[in-house]
DNA sequence: GATGAATGAGTGTTCATTCAT
DNA sequence: CATGAATGAACACTCATTCAT
């Protein structure tokens, strides 16, 4: 017997990220993703149980890769503001580099399909990042306020600049995200 | 004859926002949104061009609504953190209120029907606060940054606070709102 | 609007009839049926829930049929014997000039599509016979035998000679009909 | 190996003999009959050229079981009515003991897969009792009436009898069989 | 001999939209 | 204005079968 053909999974997960990208997630059928994968429909049921299935470890792998961008060269030994820098250059350097994979995300988790994650597991590989926050809390460097709410004001912000969807005219320039890193870091100082 | 039309052009705006929450963009079909809105499929077609007309139609109609909304009581007189403050405050009740509909903009602007608005024609509501946000960076209150850096330490946390799909656990009390805004503020303040 | 039309309605049933004997019910599938009834796929789902559906509904309105032609010129007052063979007579004449009907009741009662129909509305209408026979056995005139019994050698007998498929050699000429006639009341006569 | 082989080509009949009664004919695809079997669905045509093959093969593979199990202590010597009585109890007892056999056989024979039969050579077993019936035409025990009209008054009735779809209610004890074995031999008595 | 990967063609069903009334 | 009937095209998914190992 042939053996599974990993090249034929990644196509197709390249597939599902770029189709959605470009024609969206309603229009993204099973039959187009197979056609841009350059593999049969059926193909893509041997690897994945349903469209569903394939969707949502579409999201769950680049979910994982996220979190091991925005992790790169963390250090806990390094004061905390340090450490939230690196986090933050990371995170608008990944998805620079991975605009299709992070726009594919946002999709997914604002439909329906989200629900269906196991979000405990995705959020788990974060855990690293809540630890050392938690830390900056307690010696009073940071605010004390729930996680949560401090993820609103470094997070999303900079995912939202990220986001040409919803950003559209401003550049970013280092200088910008140098900048707007001093408004995260200003929201959140103790 | 007016009274009735209106009366069923509501109908199916709110059957849309119900079905795309309960079952998503994906599985929204123009037949069970007819249904949803007692309404026969060819009635649709008589107020909306097409789905996407409907769709974007609808979307619309939200975000003017979510704009009249922030913009409630809006008094440019006022001090400039009295007039955020209640922007602000507006946001959330406005989200509290309005989470079904609020739900269907977040998924809508992630879909590529966002692309088919004419956003500046959108934007053109929130011009006042713009205006407002101009003048304090002139008057020094606030950071001298893009506006749109501005809005992702404003708006966006606001938005993703209010979302219970991106905010699972954390409960909008008065307190944390207010805590929030704290944040908001000092991360544009000058 | 349009209004149902009765003879597309009816053009499906004959399709499914003629498919189911000339292809079987495995190879008689949704798309095939439409094609031979002038019809679009869609169209079939306006006048059935599903393909099941279908099914069981072109069952139901066979067997109908069959029962009614069975009880044609149905006199109670005529001795038993005579009511018996006008029976007989009527489902070979039934056979005879509804062969596709027949077959197709034939496969579907032994497919497990069968186990869907409420047997018990359909046998409704044999209940007339049924009451002559139990007036038969309280008479002597017939054996004491339970009723299904009394069916295994009067009404099945007659399904099989009809059924081309089981009877391949036996020509239906009259005389041969009334001689298996004789056998039969041979078996069930007191 | 030889042994092994033949387990596996058994294991294959069985699960089809169980999906086929489980299921249907119309959804017993190759690949579930595979799994049921525990065995690569490329085995099945190691075995078999095609699904076809698969499944008139287990058709005529029941037949010859049924027939071999009918002529269980056939006596030719014996007196005619003994004979058949042995044959009809047989009956019973086979269908009793093999109802997943015998109701493939009846799905089998009303689709068109039948028609692929060579019906000659499965008949060619009952031979035997052929002979029989017409040495019972011949001595003028039974009635001289065509062989397939006897047929339609002994085996078929036994086998609606015996057939829990056909015969819902009627509960098969001893007595019963015994008197609906003299409804049969009434019928074709001289 | 035996396997699971691979597939084009097909499945039942729903789609957005139009038509006749 | 409003409707439900009607549809070709598309949907997610499974099929019987073959292939490389």
């Amino acid at each position: 017997m042939r053996i599974k053909d990993e090249l034929k999974q990644d196509a197709i997960i390249q597939a599902t990220v770029k189709l959605v990208n470009e024609i969206g997630f309603v229009s993204s059928s099973v039959a187009k993703i197979a056609r841009e994968a350059n593999v049969s429909p059926a193909t893509i049921y041997i690897y994945y149980k349903n469209k569903e299935d394939l969707l949502v470890s579409t999201y769950v792998d680049i979910k994982q890769k996220l979190s091991e961008a925005l992790l790169k060269n963390f250090d806990e030994s390094k004061p905390f503001r340090d450490i939230l820098k690196t986090v933050w250059l990371n995170g608008f350097e990944y998805v620079a580099k991975n605009i299709k994979h992070y726009q594919y995300a946002e999709q997914f988790s604002n439909s329906p399909y989200s629900d269906l994650v196991d979000h405990v597991k995705v959020e788990k590989h974060f855990e690293p990042m809540l630890k050392v926050l938690q830390k900056g809390i307690d010696q009073k460097v940071i605010k004390n306020v729930p996680h949560e709410m401090l993820a609103a004001f470094i997070f999303y912000p900079m995912m939202i600049l990220s986001n040409p969807k919803l950003c559209k005219t401003l550049e970013l320039s280092n200088e910008n995200i140098e900048q707007a890193f001093t408004l995260a870091w200003d929201a959140i100082k103790f």
